[in-house]
DNA sequence: GTGAAAGCGCTAACAA
DNA sequence: TTGTTAGCGCTTTCAC
């Protein structure tokens, strides 16, 4: 059997209050008393139950993030991240996947999965607002990575409109004029959504074509989903100069079939994507993207989370990450090595 | 505040013990008296508190998964299919990473980051035997990745050393007579050294050179590595016609210096790799890899875990997952494109 | 088939 | 400064 406080305390010839006193650095326990309880406690190697504790003061010391694909290395970078930030309070992470499935989302926002946690982070792909607005668990809930809810839940945000811009403004920058968009089935309030817009919105201002022959949609985000759009689209007899992505699997999926097909990039086609996972920066050709601040991300979702344990009761925050394009060889040439 | 038992029993005029026996499904309750709980369950929308629970039945419902590091897509794939395997089982997965780095296993192997759990899965990379054998820490513990340990702990392993040398073959039958080995400081017990072992073992058995000219140390794991350790291959002047890295990362970055030396994959230098990322599948030439069954690890581990919380008083186990070395366009050229 | 009550290990009032 | 005790929400004998 475990040792417990009652353990300690019989060693010590002490109350159960005098070992908890000690364990959890109580100020007023003179230092012989302090001494002679931590002797017991590391002789029988006591370590405290955190059930129990959790059990009486309510928290769990666990936060739990929900993402919608670990395979996707900007999700895993992004766990990793949470995982730090979460550490530098004492926190550990749980750690879910959703699939980026809708009925999986709302699950997992309804805390069914996971019935012990102090508070949860959220990256929704699918979820829409309706869906969120009938939640009745309490736990404290952080929205990542959209930015168009309309909740009151924290929520920390990438503006993907102006980072797609600023995408595409950079190949229009390099004189390309055909821009072809790759990405995810756009529906309302979804990454992708916004991520075409501003495709659309920068190639309106510069007065080119943003038709929807230029748009290849994609089931999901992966390396294949990229490779199958950009065949499509070739072998639809568009020749786009430049591709922007939604993401970076897109785009290098993308560049694959680019590849395979005798088409050079930057020379023939210009690709750009979004994330900067590490991925992008080891091929044959280094991929420019959109880089959000995943570290910063990290940091805000986690301390929203706190924020909220501690009781601040203030309206629904929306703060939002930085961005930054980093240019690469699939735009700028092997010069651009980065 | 939250409902509790106490509060549906008196809704529902019985006692909390009726209410108890509803929620998890004894047997022995009439279905009026079901009925009847059950609606104040549902209209006072009734959850139980899994820390009591817990602290009642000594159970958490969590396992942690204790790996190296998230961003490298193994792992993070790897964590993918045992949070799935969990799942299964209802058990919920606590992730954390340690770097790699000695201190930290050690800490993590003592349960000092989570005492909330009820196993630990650890993928220990610096980990001796000795750092081990000092554990004092209760809860059932399940060694990933290794062959090695001569500890009492379960252990899914894969055969680091056939695997190496199926690779190193498959060169050799390519006609390859120049093999480098690209990894990891290969130090004792650890991945690295059993899969040099093997590189050395299958160049040994074709009579050739496996001199340490040929051997390209790396400090870590990921794109840089290899990328720096090939380029210093080659500044030293060799011109090996193949490389095997240790993992898929190394060999990667290593493709990249090979193109920016205008060195040809396969034809000049063929390469191979291990881990069967994703990544590997979709770069502008797509990586023969040694591929390790991730699913069946993760079921095995999950189920070693259970298997130990269920009370299985048996020997410590050595299980080892299939591996399969998939030929890509790296060593066999465009033509086995896959 | 259902109820009463003890107790899991801990913390925090309150008492001494 | 230290000890006593109630109670967090649940499960589980043991009565009824």
């Amino acid at each position: 059997m475990r040792v417990s406080l009652k353990d300690v305390a019989l060693r010590a010839g002490v109350s159960i209050k005098t070992v908890s006193n000690v364990v959890n650095d109580y100020q007023h326990v003179t230092p012989a008393m302090r001494a002679r309880v931590q002797q017991a406690i590391d002789e029988l190697g006591y370590r405290p139950n955190v059930t129990a504790r959790h059990l009486r003061n309510g928290r769990t010391g666990i936060i739990a993030l929900a993402l919608p694909e670990l395979g996707n290395p900007y999700f895993a970078e992004l766990a990793s991240a949470v995982i730090d930030a979460a550490a530098g309070h004492d926190y550990i992470v749980l750690l879910d996947h959703t699939g980026g499935r809708r009925e999986q989302e709302m699950l997992v926002s309804q805390g069914f999965r996971a019935l012990v946690i102090d508070g949860l982070i959220l990256s929704p792909l699918e979820l829409a607002d309706e869906d969120l607005s009938g939640r009745t668990e309490q736990v404290p809930l952080v929205l990542l990575g959209e930015r168009h809810y309309d909740l009151p839940y924290d929520h920390i945000a990438i503006d993907n409109v102006a980072a797609a811009r600023a995408a595409v403004r950079h190949l229009l920058d390099l004189g390309r004029r055909e821009v072809a968009f790759l990405g995810a089935q756009p529906r309302r309030n979804r990454p992708a959504e916004l991520r075409v817009r501003g495709w659309r919105e920068e190639l309106a201002a510069a007065g080119l074509d943003a038709g929807e022959g230029l748009v290849a949609a994609t089931d999901g985000w992966g390396h294949e989903d990229g490779a199958r759009a950009m065949a499509r689209l070739l072998d639809a007899g568009r020749r786009p100069d430049a591709v922007f992505a939604s993401n970076d699997l897109i785009a290098i999926g993308a560049m694959r079939v680019l590849s395979e097909r005798g088409l050079r990039v930057p020379e023939d086609v210009a690709v750009a994507g979004f994330d900067d996972v590490v991925e992008g920066r080891y091929g044959a050709v280094t991929l420019t993207s959109v880089s959000p601040d995943k570290a910063a991300i990290a940091r805000m979702a986690v301390a929203s989370v706190l924020d909220r344990l501690d009781g601040a009761d203030r309206p629904a925050r929306r703060q939002t990450a930085g961005l930054t394009l980093i240019e690469r060889e699939s735009t700028r040439g092997r010069a651009a090595r980065g």
